[in-house]
DNA sequence: ACAATAAAAGAACGATCGGTCTTTTATTGT
DNA sequence: ACAATAAAAGACCGATCGTTCTTTTATTGT
């Protein structure tokens, strides 16, 4: 342990606080105060471990692409079950999580995207970046699906990967829009469709 | 002309002007001052035609409403073109505007839903009635279409709407995200297929 | 015990926020 | 000409914004 009076709340639990809080009010709506009294972490630390809002928002966007993101995806890709089960589970699991009240609405990533594009472009492209990671998860799913036989090649693995990828985008934003399972279910059931 | 010194502003224009501001930087980053500036109202004006921020938003959100949203999906209904290529206009239209550089990007009920349906449920809430009302105008053409014979029935209208007008929040959300028009292309392509 | 270290605590910064109020100016009806 | 009207013009309000600074306190190494 370091020299120096210890810290109160470690970084890593500061800043996944901060990401749920972004996450659930966007940047804009989301004030330092409002920060320091979420993470329990002193304002001038905040400033001295996260350097300022922004570059919090950005560490907390990237904490949410590595935890919550990206294995995500990598569940995915290392299902056993068939294509379309496999498929239909990931979109589901969105719907779910997008359904459960305890979570913040939506997908960080595409609120960021939605409201920083114009207004904070930086931000914008760092969010632009996560999705392409995801869109890229789907390419290698859906290459090696078509290799290995497991679906007939009707679209590329290009096609399919921006399809389902995009489908992410849409599902989160459903439930902001008023949506509940009875329409989840039945746009589910619709999308899936591709792969008949 | 009523007693009194005249209007430097219309109300009107004033809040064709504030829509577009509202529509590029959402509602949070859109300060008064900005829409002084834009709308050339002075901001006490503002205030006695408006109400406040939060009227003027509304207001500006039901003027998309009437003079976007609704005219375009009423084109929609009105054509005389095959349910195909009428979506497939609709579906490319929508990444067409998106893809104008001229035009705020995305659809202002899409960015009104996802930026405030947390920390403005009344606006949030707003949102989602207009959101309805364009499924409802989905939902009136392909009960048309398939009463006049003009689709085969494999899915309900009512399936048919959600599921194409859910493609809205998509499409308008694309380019916040990073599309480019090849990407659009082969979505609008892939979604198409559900008519086949 | 004591210097060095580093975070907590919280005062303080100028700028801007949404919103109101007073004063001036331009118009209408008489 | 002149009272009535209503918007323009802009000063002004307290609160809050993001950010920095100083002072105090808790810890470590000697």
């Amino acid at each position: 342990m370091p020299a120096g009076r210890p810290r109160k709340v470690a970084p890593e639990e500061a800043l996944e606080k901060a990401m749920k809080l972004f996450w659930r009010k966007g940047y804009d709506a989301t004030s330092i105060s409002d920060l320091v009294e979420e993470t329990g972490m002193v304002k001038a630390s905040l400033y001295k471990v996260f350097r300022d809002k922004k570059g919090l928002y950005e560490q907390a966007l990237g904490h949410y692409n590595d935890n919550l993101s990206v294995p995500w995806i990598n569940g995915l890709l290392q299902s056993k079950s068939s294509v379309k089960e496999t498929i239909k589970r990931y979109l589901t699991d969105i719907a779910n999580a997008s359904l459960n009240a305890e979570r913040p609405s939506g997908c960080f990533m595409v609120n960021t995207s939605v409201e920083c594009a114009s207004t904070a472009p930086d931000l914008g492209n760092l969010s632009s970046g996560y999705h392409d990671i995801r869109r890229q998860a789907f390419l290698k799913y859906f290459q090696d699906a078509i290799q290995k036989g497991k679906i007939e090649a009707r679209y590329t693995p290009e096609e399919l990967a921006e399809f389902f990828s995009d489908q992410t985008i849409l599902l989160a934003s459903l439930a902001k829009a008023g949506a509940d399972r009875k329409r989840y279910d039945t746009y589910v059931k619709m999308a899936m469709e591709i792969l008949d």
